[in-house]
DNA sequence: GAAATCTTTGCACACGCTTGCAAAAAGGCG
DNA sequence: CGCCTTTTTGCAAGCGTGTGCAAAGATTTC
């Protein structure tokens, strides 16, 4: 492309003949070769971004002073700022965050790595980081990782490509080497919910374990005896977490639980294991569902392909408290999760990037309360 | 801050002292200063991103040889490319598309402006548009308006800011002097559903009138005479087109609608108008609500509140067609938002960015076909 | 084997911004 | 008014990349 060069060529030239010639038409000559130059025309359809170059010519300053002036902080007396905020405003000028982030190494970026966003619960979750991200100066760029092995991996290298100053993980856990990676590129890396291992992370979780021994005890106490628990297949931990605990708090009442796990986290799930829990002879009469979504599913399963009644033939909790548990149709019983919590302390975790060297705080647990409704019998008690 | 100063001094007076010294220990070197240097330790923990210098040296060639291997096309010797490559993967590197974005000035950014994104409607659309965005090799900025006047317009500034490629708006509509900066900054802007009459942007719309024009004559059909429409105080141009196609079309069989507006498209809103409209001595056995979750709160209201059955007392229509509409509790008639077509109508047109001169498509109205349940009386008929 | 062609490579400038440094301007003080 | 301190300002280097240009190298052709 010889672009640049004919612009070069161009401006110089005129600079050349006519020197001191009004900076305003230079301007706009450049812009014209840059943009769409209509023949013979002069109507600029200058289809380009404004830059500091150009507000400093307009208001007879140095391109320091324009950058000063939007920088806080920065010495620059008020005469010259009123100024240079003049020719801004005319010329419609943005500072180039890229070109800043380039030298500041901080590109103001934050990368959101969600899969499946459109479930209700990360829907919400997604909300709530950008706009609290947006609070703080920052700016959120969304990455989705649906199926596909190693794309959360892919997610990561994105953010490195754009210089992320932090990353927040909602889905799928990336392999090692890259999250090694990405914490030697400066980068700073939220895991919500993922529950690994690896260290430099910073990492949310719930206290799944306290949810599912509270399911067992209000189940117990709605006179419930046939125990199940829907899950999915897929088996993240903070689900296993929540069936662990849901089978080990029965077993220390001598109970056993029927275990089913299907599909994915979804509605249909719900429904199918609806199917294949209330077929067999022994009827369960409290299901414990690992989130909300396969609640609604089992509810209706129960109540449109066996007509069971909730709560009184079967007792549901579900977990997430996600919008619809609210709705008189489902009125279920689920653990609320703390997503003002979690988007709070991501955040200022994130902000914390001034103290280097003291003891970082590596992972924090948040209790998830019970939000009691009516898929359950009985009354709401003070939890132990 | 005199980092870069030390840094400097210090790499090219190693470099002095002794040279051609390993290349690679000196880019520790610098590394080290420009990380967290550790007194006295040669334990590198270089926090920093690596550059195309690093990987060129370590390469034992150009700059340029670097930059061409990341370039589809460049023109680089098989051999070279590959040891490029070894040294780039051992180093972990990662082309900056911040800097990248600056040259090409193309920043491959583009921005989702869309508040209440947690919606489901809007949250399946972000998803398939970041999901599209991405396989365009594209990356979506997040950008929420939630809110606070004018904050649609600031949303576009941000764009400005990051030198977005696009703007896709969800939401709002923005002011027209902003809009215009957009365009003259290059930016293109696609309007989803907010049916203004700018020129310049392109805007994607739904046949709303052709679609309350079907739900009349299915009440009809289904025996309905007392039509009602539940619609939000909002008034976004595509509901009203809603409520005036739904009511012209009773017109023209001579029936009167009882319109009911309150609060936002949300359950809560359709529940509360659920006992506006029931409570009232002529209660309508159809309503119309502009979309599914309104109409969710509406069965609700109307099931829990009055005891009234769906279909039989009173059939119910919505518009959205979003996840909750199959659940077995709601069956829910309703229409189908393209999102798809939405996604792949936006993205081809993002796509077409060479085509300069030649008249451009301004907008496009999409069919948002029927999606029959069982919240209305009879069966389906083929629709006119 | 020389000439002509094609491919590869390094140099250097550009993109739009920040910022240390030193010079200039402004203000304070006796 | 002169000297000293403080504030403001422009210069220039640098951030990490792409790319035109010309030189060098490889390949083909006769």
């Amino acid at each position: 492309m010889l672009r640049q060069a004919v612009k070069l060529n161009d401006c110089s030239m005129r600079e050349y003949l006519r020197p001191n010639a009004g900076l305003q038409a230079h301007a706009i000559a450049c812009k014209m070769i840059e943009g769409r130059a209509l023949i013979g025309g002069i109507r600029q359809l200058n289809k380009s971004f404004v830059s500091a170059d150009d507000v400093a010519k307009r208001a007879g300053v140095s391109r320091s002073a324009v950058s000063r002036t939007f920088t806080p902080g920065a010495s620059v007396s008020d005469e010259t700022r009123q100024r240079v905020m003049a020719a801004a405003q005319a010329l419609g000028y943005h500072v180039n965050q890229l070109a800043r982030g380039l030298m500041r190494s901080e590109s103001g970026i934050v990368c959101l790595v969600v899969s499946e966003m459109d479930t209700p619960y990360r829907a919400r979750l997604v909300r709530a980081l950008t706009h609290e991200l947006q609070r703080a100066g920052k700016i959120s760029m969304l990455i989705n990782t649906d199926r596909s092995d190693g794309s959360v991996d892919a997610a990561l290298r994105q953010t490195l490509h754009y210089r992320a100053d932090a990353s927040i993980l909602l889905s799928g856990l990336p392999d090692k080497a890259i999250t090694k990676l990405c914490l030697d590129s400066g980068q700073r890396i939220v895991l919500i919910n993922r529950d690994d291992e690896i260290d430099g992370p910073f990492r949310i979780n719930l206290d799944d374990g306290h949810a599912a021994r509270v399911t067992v005890s209000a189940f117990l106490r709605a006179g419930c005896r046939h125990l199940a628990l829907a899950n999915s297949a897929v088996g993240t931990p903070s689900l296993m977490a929540r069936e662990r605990g849901f089978v080990a708090a029965a077993a220390e009442f001598g109970l056993d639980v029927t275990v089913v796990r299907h599909g994915n986290t979804v509605y249909e799930s719900g429904r199918k294991i609806a199917q294949t829990l209330f077929a067999e002879p022994k009827q369960p009469d409290a299901v414990f569902c690992v989130n909300d979504l396969m609640a609604f599913g089992l509810m209706d399963g129960a109540r449109h392909d066996f007509g069971l009644r909730i709560p009184e033939d079967v007792c549901v909790v579900g977990f997430d408290d996600i919008e619809q548990a609210a709705w008189a149709s489902y009125a279920l019983t689920t653990f609320s999760q703390p997503v003002d919590e979690i988007v709070k302390n991501s955040i200022a975790w994130l902000a914390n990037h001034g103290g280097e060297s003291q003891p970082e705080v590596r992972s924090i647990n948040l209790h998830a309360p019970m939000i009691w409704r009516k898929s359950i019998r009985g009354m709401q008690r003070p939890i132990s």
